[in-house]
DNA sequence: TCTAGCTATAGAGCTTTTTTATCGGCCCGT
DNA sequence: ACGGGCCGATAAAAAAGCTCTATAGCTAGA
């Protein structure tokens, strides 16, 4: 069954006359006559007595009606489907974040893509790093933001490198120094966030590989709380430069060089399914505009 | 569009390989790899990502997905819905009916109907015949159940020859006597119904043709109330043969029969719209159903 | 009776589709 | 490391179907 025999049915149908209806579709009396017969020969019953006056449905063919407008519908409707997802003006876009991402640099992004593309429904599911990369290969997400990591079914796009930043309440003893080496911050009490992230994993060795282990230490499961309890005076932090330019630029807390220390780092990307073929809608369309923008400027 | 393109479309995605779509839907593989192409080109978006492994959707493939099983759906159903109507074994018939049909007539053959095709939603539309030949033009009504009537657009099956017969109360001097005229039966009260049927307009002509002009008469609007009142006694009256069968095997009311004036009766028939073609499912079996029984012998 | 308007039909040309056969890549077991 | 097996893509010939022009057949109305 053919689809133009399906347009040809309902149009003729909405018309009563052939002649018209070929006209309205450009196509010839004969050729719309044909699909016509081909349409019931296939259904095995005349859709349409033929008159003096022209094409009246049969019962059988007001039967078939309101199936063949659902599908010449459906198909009319696909196709819009397509075209809103390749322009991205339209559909559904699920991302996945590490959390720091996921709080600190996500939602400004977001805030501009939905300006850019404001019928798209977004959704954000956060996770640490492996566990979205997991999310990501069971296809629960359709891109994820997180940490550099390896895997041969994922393609990465670098998109910022996230320094951890050394900061300390404002007026602490380290704001006036001029220097502050690794062997004063070991002796300082130390905050931590969340032991199962990437995050802990990436201080930790950064200590032991300087020959230091930070003795007095204090361990939240969030950034946020990491934060506060640092301007509360009760220990100074690692922690990710994103997640703090907010408190920074208020001077609610302040940032200290450690001179003798290499700098600290992870690299933040986009992951993608290797198998999803180009990017296409929503997806390309959040690509782009990260490729615009400097993710880690935007932090808050 | 082609619908096989479609098809194909979700066979693939359904199973993830193009070779095994293919044998499932009876084509080669090439001829099911040219058909994916043709979409995507049509579409003008890749639905599919090709793997080693196979055929998995693209973002684009998952948004039409949804679109394509509906339209597939719409054009299944439609064919579902044609092949029972075809078989009559689903769907609607509407009818029209006089009211003597309507009430006395149809019920016996509706319950005979709905035994037979019990998935066949029926609807009964009750008017005086000038009416529902109206409703019938109009398409409001596929087949109608009529007195005959002359009319270019419609035609017309005997269903059967509706008698009018005098009928009288149980011990009425009439019931005895073995010789009623035509001028004893204008001497007695007589009781018409509806002076806008055809019934009023025939029992009219028929005494006038005959020479007589009952003068005491009452008007009853329909013919329930008038055997009501005949078996009350206030008159005598002719009815159709149909309406009265109950009340006559009963004994409820008595025959009398007219020795000096003809027979009176009407022709019922089944009118249908001369330019819908042949019938065609509920309405073939409808008028099959009506073709092989006596309606007149079924009154109740 | 003629004309206008309707659909059906015939036959040629062309486009599209389908098929067979084959290619090129990749995975996996030996 | 290599070969068999499975994947989809491609080429080319054959087949099928579609669309066109031209025309027929029919009826209603002038």
């Amino acid at each position: 069954m053919l689809l133009a025999q399906v347009e040809g049915f309902l149009e003729v149908a909405r018309r009563g006359n052939v002649s018209r209806a070929a006209e309205a579709m450009f196509v010839t009396q004969p050729t719309l006559t044909a699909r016509l017969h081909a349409l019931e020969r296939e259904l095995g019953e005349p859709l349409f007595a033929r008159t003096r006056r022209g094409m009246r449905l049969t019962d059988a063919g007001r039967a078939f009606l309101p199936y063949a407008e659902r599908a010449i519908r459906a198909v009319r409707d696909g196709r819009q489907a397509l075209a809103d997802a390749r322009s991205a003006s339209a559909g559904r876009l699920v991302l996945g974040a590490a959390p720091a991402v996921s709080t600190y640099v996500l939602p400004a992004i977001l805030q501009r893509f939905a300006a850019a593309y404001p019928r798209v429904e977004v959704a954000v599911r956060t996770g640490h790093s492996e566990d979205v990369l997991q999310m990501l290969l069971r296809e629960e997400v359709q891109l994820a933001m997180v940490r550099a990591m390896r895997n041969p079914d994922i393609e990465s796009i670098p998109l910022y490198e996230e320094g951890l930043v050394l900061v300390v309440p404002p007026g602490h003893p380290f704001a006036q120094r001029s220097r502050v080496g690794i062997a004063d911050v070991a002796s300082e009490r130390l905050i931590f966030f969340d032991r199962t992230s990437s995050y802990y994993e990436l201080t930790q060795t950064f200590f032991l590989s300087l020959g230091v282990t930070p003795r007095e230490v204090m361990e939240l499961d969030n950034i946020e709380s990491a934060k506060k309890m640092v301007q509360r005076r009760l220990g100074i932090a690692l922690l990710p430069r994103t997640a703090v330019a907010g408190e920074l630029a208020a001077k609610t807390l302040t940032q200290v060089t450690v001179t003798d220390a290499p700098a600290l780092s992870q690299k933040i990307v986009v992951i993608r399914r290797r198998d999803q073929g180009r990017p296409s809608g929503t997806v390309a369309a959040f690509l782009n505009l990260l490729k615009e923008s400097d993710p880690a400027a935007v932090a808050s």
